[in-house]
DNA sequence: CGCATTTGACCAGCGC
DNA sequence: GCGCTGGTCAAATGCG
């Protein structure tokens, strides 16, 4: 029973949270750099949500949605991890195998899909609504009726990859661990999580890569319905409500990001090419890139840059960011000695 | 004492 | 129908 994940957004920084699942306006739809349309100003070690982000349609990627908050784990201080390592790009490309084992290629619903996604997609058209499953998961409880006449509609789902040594990364909200299972075809054990804050049932999973051990990926399903509880080190934060993102913002940094520009992977011979178009990036020193490798319906968002640990100063937060090292693209495929 | 984690059991979906 | 696997529940346990 392969399943195939969710797209992944692979980062050095383990802050990875706090994201996540909408669609993504298929008027980004586009082929290779992605700019993000969030403004930044990173000045209090943050980015914020500022503004809105856009979103993809790569590669008949779409229904992805990715919450700004998903700026401020690239720049968020994680917890203890070690420090942090480049992704090269091979190893993105293995990571991005191993979680999107066999999807379908050609197809354009790929909307988050993973194990329920065939029923998801089916039932999708009637698009679920936090309640909605809430009620669900109410009277899972009472009956334990599961997924049954009802299937259980799942929201959009993000795989964040992460080097990092601490499985369960910590992005501000807070969790809970509702269960463990082994996974097959890997030695490591799958972590559930769901959202202790009441009424917002967001959940997340969280399991090592069986091939590089060192790379935790964090799966979150749904969106929070409440403020970030947490802003450890002031730096988290989702994205306001006002972007239209369903996220709720309560960052205590700037909500005023510089712009971040991302490009995509594109899973042939652009790739290179596509790395190689630095003057994208406003932001020279950050950047992410989607990666589609094995399969283009599941694109891998790869942080170039290492994780940057907070620090005093707000604005060496923020340098977190800024300062971020940009591997150049050959680097990637000639991985360097630490 | 309250909350989080652990862990075995249970259930549903899927492939054969 | 059966077995496998993923996902979830919930009692037991641990911890602050």
């Amino acid at each position: 029973m392969e399943k195939k994940e969710d797209q992944v957004i692979k980062t050095d920084n383990p802050m990875a949270n706090s994201m996540f699942s909408e669609p993504i306006p298929t008027s980004f739809a586009s082929s290779g750099i992605f700019d993000m349309p969030c403004e930044l100003e990173g000045e209090k070690g943050g980015v914020g949500g500022g503004g809105s982000l856009g979103f993809v349609d790569m590669l008949g990627i779409q229904d992805y949605f990715c919450n700004p908050s998903l700026f401020d784990m690239f720049q968020t201080p994680m917890p203890p991890p070690p420090p942090q390592q480049l992704i090269p790009s091979p190893s993105v490309q293995e990571l991005s195998e191993v979680v999107n084992t066999p999807a379908t290629p050609n197809s354009l619903s790929v909307s988050s899909s993973s194990a329920e996604a065939g029923n998801d997609e089916k039932e999708s058209k009637t698009t679920v609504e936090g309640e909605e499953e809430q009620d669900q998961e109410k009277t899972k409880k009472q009956l334990k009726p599961k997924k049954k006449s009802n299937k259980r509609e799942r929201e959009p789902r993000f795989a964040f990859m992460t080097r990092s040594e601490v499985d369960h990364l910590d992005d501000g909200y807070r969790w809970r661990k509702y269960g463990q299972k082994a996974v097959k075809n890997s030695p490591f054990p799958r972590s559930y999580y769901r959202c202790t804050t009441a009424a917002c049932g967001v959940k997340k999973r969280v399991e090592r890569s069986s091939d590089d051990p060192t790379i935790v990926v964090t799966t979150y399903e749904g969106t929070h319905t409440h403020p970030c509880p947490v802003t450890p080190r002031g730096s988290i934060g989702i994205m306001p409500e006002s972007t239209g993102f369903g996220g709720i913002g309560t960052s205590s940094f700037n909500l005023n990001p510089p712009p971040r520009h991302y490009y995509y992977q594109q899973q042939h011979h652009q790739q290179q090419q596509q790395q190689q178009q630095q003057p994208y990036f406003h932001n020279p020193t950050t950047s992410l890139s989607f990666s589609t490798t094995t399969n283009p319906t599941f694109p891998t968002f790869v942080q170039e840059r290492p994780f940057c640990p907070p620090s005093s100063s707000s604005s060496l937060m923020d340098h977190g960011l800024l300062q971020d090292i940009i591997v150049p693209s050959h680097m990637w495929k000639e991985p360097k000695e630490e």
